[in-house]
Order: C-alpha cells, then structure tokens, then sequence
DNA sequence: TTGTCAACTGTCAGAGGCTGACAATAATCT
DNA sequence: AGATTATTGTCAGCCTCTGACAGTTGACAA
C-alpha cells in the first residue's frame, strides 16, 4: 500500500525528496551567487551543503544558469499567464500592463521557498554580471515573440505582414528594462521601489502607444482588424 | 632601417603576420561554423588548417563566440559612426534609418576580407544557435543602451527621467530583430531582400514615431528640450 | 652585422562546465 | 519478499579557457 504522509503537497516519497533536493539546491545556488558573485561560484560548492554529487545538480539543472533564473522563470509564466487571462477588449498594452501589476501583486510571498528579498538581490546580480545579462537578454527576446503572437492573435493581425505587434512589445519590455537598470542602479532595493519607478515610466509612455497602436494604421495602407 | 614592403597597409613585418593570422583565423572558423555548426566545431578544429596553437586563438579572440560576432561588430561600429554622423535637426527615427541605409551601402565589399554571401550565412548562423542569439541579444541590448545615450545627447533629454529615447530604439530594433527573423525563416537570402524587408517595416511605423516622439511630451508634465 | 629588447608563440598543466556509461542504492508495485 | 523502476554516485572524458614559462622571431640601435 501506497504511504501518504501529511505533508501538503502531492506524490509519494520519491517525489518529496526530489522536490527537497531541488529546493535545497536552488537555496544552496542563489545563497552562493549572491554572497561570492555567480562566476566565483563552482557547482562542487553549490553539490556540497546539499550533501549531492555534482552529477546530480546537472540532473536537476540543465546548466549553471538555469538555477538562476528558475525563480525569474516562475514569475516569467505567472506573467504570461496573467497577460492571456485579461479580457480581448483591452488595448494590448493596457493588458500588458495590468498583467504586469498583477504580477507584482502574486510576487509578495516566497517562489519555490525563496523569499522576496532574496529574488531582489538575484535580479540585480543579474544585472551586474555578463554572462547572466546575456542568457536575461536572450529569455527576454524569446518572451517578447511569445506576447507578439499572443497580441497578433488577440488583435486578429498578420505577425508577418504587421510589425506592430512587435514594435508594441519592443516598447513595453523596453521600458521594462530600462526600469530594470535604473532600480539597479538605485539606492532603493524594495520590490516597492522597482513598482514604482515602473508604473512611472509606463505612464510616459500610455497616451503615445495606448491610442495609437490599437486603431489600424495611421499612414500608409495595410489590413488591420476592426 | 624599417622594411616597408608594398602591401597596402602600414606596420611592419609582425603587424602583417598578426593580421595575416587573425584573418585566417576568422576564415577557418567562419567556414567551419557555417559547414558544421557552431556549436560541433573545435578550436583545436580552428586552429589547425593555420597551424597555429589552440593557445594562440585565444590570444586573438577572447572567446569562440568573439569570432563569430568579428564581422558583425566591424558593421555594427559603421553604423553607430553614421548614426552619429547624421545632421543633429533630423528627427531619431530618420537619423537612424539614414544610418541604417548608409550602413547597408558601404556593405557590398568584404569587411576583413570575408564575403558578403559568407556575412550572410553567419547572420542566419546566429539566428539559429542559440548560444550565438544570447551573444546577439546582449549585445544588442548593449547597443540600444548606446544609442539611446547617443539621442538623449542630441535632443538634450535625462535618460533617467524620459523614457523615451530608450523606447524609440527599443521599436527601432524591434523592427530590425523581426525584419532579421523573418529573413533568416524566408527563402530569400540576399542582402537585398534584407534590405527592402528591412525599409517595408520601418516604412509602417514611422508616422507614429517620427511624428510624435521627437516632440516634447503630449501627456504628463516632464522637462524636454524644444 | 650583431646584440639587445620586446613581442609573439608553443607547450604544459590545470580549473571548471558538462555528458555518457555503468553500477549501487532506494522507492514503488505485485 | 521479490521484481521493477527511478535516482544517485563514481568514473572517465571532452571542451573552453587561463596562467606560467621558455623558445623563437621581428624591431631597432650601435
């Protein structure tokens, strides 16, 4: 007979310790990252508190990185899923942006038993280091083609044909990023801060892209929906 | 007294030798990377058919991934030179399109000796191997952070507070990166169809942003220059 | 021409990321 | 309990990249 023990979630005892050493090994990771910066780091320092060999953590992450950006890559999906959930007659970037602060919202408690203040430190160790810039750049792309699609379904629009879906895109997660960098650069680490300085910064930019990008083309003659 | 042998460029003997090098090395790579894959070629691989040393490589390039982006930051560095080279009454979105246009005409002839047809390769290369986009999408990011200083000097714009000159190049290259995919999927690999791809789509956003962003803001209350 | 100096290169040794193969261990099912 | 399957550790190896040291070669002056 199968043993089930109280412990909350789901699956037997294989399942429960996978989930522990994955824990333990992402905690282990982004404790290291942030105390010694991430290249000083050797996946042999990460393995050992965790008592696992370093052939386990590959098994666990595909590289290096990836234990870097697991907690990013969670709040990535919530986003994604937020920005799908909001309803087809909101302009696009009206719903990017409430996606965006409802994310915020879900973002208070821990992910994956790792506490806010400890993303916060991620995210700009993120910012500061090369090699984790560039894999952040290259998610943001891929994610960027993701909501140009899902805005070019929403919008009934050609994603070949119209490079607005994009350029929408491109603006926002611009934004985005530039927010990105001054909060980094900034005094103020709180999550509240990041908040604000971003909420700011869309509002600048609302009047030129939410009327505008919504409604077919203004010059010259292309299909466009409604 | 210093040989000075006909060979168009200046230095001596050992300037010659190095150049020598590093275009062969540049050739080897570039031939190997487009025949098998980035990713499946060696340096040993590299370095061999110019017998040299795995060790001397990497005194030429600091990375694999530095030869591949050779030809690439030789354009990229024409382009920003032109960008700035545009008269300062042209409003951004021209200065740069103008800069892009200038850009793809001095483009024609072999930049380090590598042919255009091979540039082209490289480029679909790079769009395909994803350790090469993530190289592509930082230095990307690290371009617009230039450019974007570059039109808030121009305009005389705080980078810190507008969001603006960062949200121009952000749709700038947007456009250029979906002009770039959907060349690299299409069956038209020349230059020219680049080109004219390339001048459809910024043909569609430029009254939005030609028009609207160089002026000061239309909505809230923020300092600008004329 | 020759000797000195600086630059360039090869060899060697090694760290660190990452993977395949195989055997040992631990959980699950019957 | 025994058979099955998943997870792990060990080992061996490839590849990128770096530091150290010694050998070679071009540059320059006496």
């Amino acid at each position: 007979m199968t043993i089930r023990h109280v412990s909350g979630e789901p699956g037997g005892l294989r399942e429960l310790k996978k989930r522990r050493t994955r824990t333990a090994l992402l905690h282990s990771a982004l404790e290291l990252f942030t105390t010694q910066g991430f290249e000083a780091t050797t996946i042999d320092q990460i393995a050992e508190p965790v008592e696992v060999s370093q052939r386990t953590f590959f098994r666990y992450f595909a590289s290096k990185e990836e234990v870097a950006f697991a907690v990013p890559d969670t709040v990535e999906s919530h986003f994604f899923d937020a920005f799908r959930a909001r309803p087809p007659a909101e302009p696009p970037m009206t719903a990017l942006r409430r996606a965006m602060r409802a994310t915020w919202e879900t973002f208070g408690e821990s992910v994956e038993g790792v506490s806010p203040a400890l993303h916060m430190r991620m995210y700009q160790l993120i910012e500061s280091t090369p090699a984790l810039l560039a894999v952040l750049m290259c998610r943001s792309a891929a994610m960027e083609e993701r909501l140009a699609e899902e805005i070019a379904r929403r919008e009934g629009l050609d994603l070949d044909a119209d490079p607005r879906p994009r350029v929408l895109v491109a603006a926002f997660t611009g934004v985005m990023r530039a927010t990105g960098r001054i909060w980094g650069a900034g005094g103020d680490t709180s999550a509240a801060s990041l908040r604000r300085i971003t909420e700011e910064h869309l509002d600048r930019l609302g009047p030129a892209l939410v009327t505008a990008w919504d409604r077919p083309e203004p010059g010259a003659g292309a299909a466009g929906a409604t």
